[in-house]
DNA sequence: TGAGGTCATGCTGACCAGA
DNA sequence: TCTGGTCAGCATGACCTCA
């Protein structure tokens, strides 16, 4: 179960094409392992509009025991998209009818994802196709000099809800997809 | 390899005593799996000194390219401590020489660690001995009623270097070791 | 001693202006 | 189109006051 969810991670983070392939067909995005859905695209079936800067990030219940959702119980992660530590509200962009692959959008655009995290891609950064996100974590990583240090074993899975949970991971799959300071 | 370190990390986490456990022997802080530390206690062997709200998070070297200690490169990780992305600095006082376990202080207090993380403990929070850290977060989990989801099984391993990385695992082991809103 | 409260800190990513 | 730059938003945890 949970190994098989490891090599699941472990492999994808060592090809150079990790994470989100472009170009390349992803029924139903991540369904191998059906127990361990991973949710490399959270399909947020939420009301769409763009709020600047609006980034409530952790659900807050109106409840009182709110937080049993975890506690102590264990059931298949990610059954619905959960906003990480710093998993900010996907914008209207992100949550238009994401297609099986690499599908056309209502006017016709091609729709492309980050090859680090399979984000929605805002364009080419640093030679690679990729989110705003990963572009401004490249950014900073190379522009601060940064030093990060894995705290598993350097094969942390690196998607949209989990890029924020190893910078060392992040980076590291950031170079591997040939992301460079000098935009190629 | 890996799968031990799951194991290992279920078994911690699943047991009311998760994490490090209080009063009870600790040779050399968690030597099962020789060549993958994790680092239960993070013996930075830095300089020591309070700084008060000075919180660097992440190395920064001076040379250009500093980023490629984790580029591509597969060694065990925690060779030495590292900073999380939230991991703030360790203050002079979790700094001094920790104690093979429950040991004395140079006054003769003895010193107490977190029944969620390990970290130094700063007194009895919500019932249960905690730190600061583990205290804040759950005061703000409760009063928020805060809803987490894990983004991987509900066992993700809870220790100093590692309790920002999962809120949902974090506040399921504050709830295991019973802490609870009104100081028991 | 432990409760609630405060807030400096720094990471994130959406956005902007200029090349 | 992509770059560097900006900065609002927010979780964290050290520290404070008060009972
Ligand atoms: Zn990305
Ligand atoms: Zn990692
Ligand atoms: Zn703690
Ligand atoms: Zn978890």
């Amino acid at each position: 179960m949970y190994e098989n969810q490891v090599e699941v991670c472990a492999e994808r983070c060592e090809s150079p094409l990790a994470g989100l392939p472009i170009n390349q067909t992803l029924t139903s995005s991540g369904s191998e392992s059906p127990n361990v859905s991973r949710s490399s695209t959270p399909d947020l079936n939420t009301e769409e509009q763009v709020v600047k800067h609006s980034t409530p990030l952790n659900r807050q219940s109106g409840s009182e025991n709110a937080y049993n959702v975890c506690a102590g119980l264990v059931y298949p992660a990610q059954l619905f998209a959960s906003p990480n530590m710093f998993q900010f509200r996907q914008s209207a962009r992100s949550q238009e009818n994401r297609p099986e692959h690499f599908a056309q959008n209502r006017g016709g655009k091609p729709v492309n994802y980050c090859s680090v995290c399979g984000d929605r891609a805002s364009g080419k950064h640093y030679g690679v196709l990729s989110c705003d996100g990963c572009r401004g974590f490249f950014k900073r990583s190379i522009r601060g000099n940064m030093e990060y240090v894995c705290k598993e074993n350097n094969n942390c899975f690196i998607d949209v809800s989990r890029r924020n949970q190893c910078q060392a991971c992040r980076l590291r799959k950031c170079l591997q997809v040939k992301m460079n300071r000098d935009g190629e």
